[in-house]
DNA sequence: TTGTAGGCGTTATCAC
DNA sequence: GTGATAACGCCTACAA
């Protein structure tokens, strides 16, 4: 009775030979046996750390290489409770294009794998959580905003969460973020000294938290330089829609001589919009900055003055942040802010 | 002896109530016992297509909520032998920034999850088709060009592997892809009929598979319009690459009149080095003319003449085409071809 | 160091 | 329709 499954495993493969032949699945019982020693020795061969005689290595070693054995990772999972994956979940607005491929690197030093989830819709989020829950990760980085009943599910579960640029003040959410307030502070104090004195400001969606911090930010600076209330507009993080609030700000008689965006693509747009369609001059009769460090506004046409974010270091921070969790569930939560970098381009006129 | 395993369970949820509170996962037994049912009837009640009463799948419901409980899909996967894991390989030049939100749809329309894998470095690749075959994907989507010796892995293996964009011919390399020849064809033609005669070409990297398609075509249809050869530059696909390739063709005496480049960046790039660094007006003094469909290559300033490559169409039938092999695994090798789109933009002179 | 035996949480296969 | 029991492929005490 007890030796029922090693019975099976044998006649499976003493009956015809190679197993990868009849389509089955080469396990580490085909590897024991065509190396004449026990299934657990060859699960120790491939356990880093574990120890094993020299002679029994090779032995093992040239069987596997000679099956095509490679371990079964799910096998692996169900019992070490370890899955070695990552959900690593964005909204399609997501502007940087380099993050997947950071992230993708700083993961395979780590040995980690990265289950990607895209949010669309709303619906999109819940039931990325109900996958990833399903799959075990062993925790999860979020570009995208979860709502609080999210990220309380996935505290109750145990799962590590690393929001990155996504500052919460939400139980459970550790994160990793720019300071977007600073910033804006920057660039600001830049404009002000540089005598601007009517401002306008294209800010994001009014549901996005990123936007609000940004918007905060230049507001506060701009009321504590003293300056007028600014001309606020929200669009959509778009090119086209930095477009229209260029329109939409200059129309009026008193034309703003600075526009402060909250992102470089909608810098860009107002930038086409100003000259391309308003006649105006950039820098010259009207200044733009943006925030991101978005790689177009470096082009020559553009050269837009902006806040760099600096990805690389957030996104290590990240995974360093995570995989702390991961090893010690019980760490408190922490936020680490990084401060941009100003890119003095000369889409303004600054000193 | 043979009821070891339930009892266990049972000692282990009745000795401390509640399963989550001591950190264990709540398991399909767990539900079964606080049901009052059997664990396969849970277990039946959460497979889809399986036939459970009305009431039994009422009170099975009502344990599950209560609990908490979500199926294991690593215990699932290990006997189903489906993972539902799709990889997907893309390498880090890989350009279209809506690409992986796509394929992330279709993959949610499928109940498909996505494994990610970025190719920074040449082993990489072997890592990631190691690690593949370790979570057992049943299949792989690459945007990134493999070796015969790793698609022949994924062969034996029994994966199914479509390659999107990389048309290849190689046994069991099912592609989709865009027509590169005859795009580049529409183009050439546009601007021969338009008068121009002196061309320069700034292709892609010698390597590349794509670039040399696009190369080809441009070549191939000049020659049957009868044009003189014209200058080829090899570049990066980047934006400086596009500048300093546009640098070098006007650099001579006889100065093309049209730029043909391999890719809307390098366009772009040539666009800005023509009228920032070398006064020359697009499209009156040389036309510019790029491939792709890169969205800032519509931007104001550019209004790039180019191919719109079908990113949708194209990122649907590679999904459709994994998936009727998975199902179908004997299913014949199959290239899917589609045409690309002609814009015409105003950074070409065409009639 | 090596082998034995018992899970991990699910689905599959039978009897009932 | 329902419930017992055997896999799935591996890791890990524990005994040798």
């Amino acid at each position: 009775m007890t030796k029922t499954r090693t019975a099976v495993h044998h006649d499976a493969s003493s009956s015809s030979g190679d197993p990868q032949a009849i389509g089955r699945m080469v396990t580490s019982y085909d590897v024991a046996k065509l190396a004449g020693v026990s299934q657990s020795a060859v699960s120790r061969c491939f356990t880093p750390g574990k120890s094993v005689s020299e002679r029994m290595r090779t032995k093992i070693m040239r069987a596997a290489d000679e099956l095509g054995y490679q371990p079964n990772a799910i096998a692996r999972m169900l019992i070490t409770k370890r899955s070695n994956l990552i959900a690593v979940i964005v909204s399609n607005l997501s502007v940087n294009p380099d993050f997947a491929s950071i992230l993708s690197q700083h993961m395979i030093e780590r040995g980690l794998n990265l289950l990607f989830f895209t949010l669309d819709q709303d619906a999109d989020a819940d039931r990325a959580i109900q996958q990833l829950w399903q799959y075990r990760v062993d925790g999860v980085i979020s570009a995208a905003e979860l709502s609080v009943e999210q990220i309380g599910v996935l505290r109750e579960r145990g799962i590590p969460l690393v929001f990155i640029n996504r500052l919460y003040d939400v139980m459970g959410a550790n994160s990793v973020g720019c300071d977007h307030a600073e910033g804006e502070g920057w660039l600001i104090e830049k404009l002000v000294s540089a005598g601007h004195s009517r401002f306008g400001i294209v800010a994001g969606p009014e549901a996005s938290v990123v936007s609000r911090m940004r918007l905060r930010g230049a507001l506060d600076k701009l009321a504590a330089l003293g300056c007028a209330a600014p001309q606020v507009v929200h669009s959509d993080f778009t090119y086209a829609g930095g477009r229209e609030a260029m329109r939409g700000l200059c129309g009026g008689k008193k034309r703003p001589d600075a526009i402060v965006c909250a992102n470089d693509l909608m810098a860009i747009g107002c930038i086409d919009e100003a000259r391309l369609a308003l006649s105006l001059k950039v820098p010259d009769d009207v200044s733009v900055v943006g925030f991101d460090g978005y790689a177009p506004g470096q082009w020559g046409g553009y050269q837009l003055t902006t806040v760099r974010q600096p990805v690389a270091s957030m996104v290590k921070a990240a995974v360093d942040m995570l995989v702390a969790r991961i090893e010690e569930p019980s760490m408190a939560t922490e936020k680490r802010v990084f401060s941009g970098e100003l890119v003095e381009g000369s889409s303004a006129r600054i000193d």
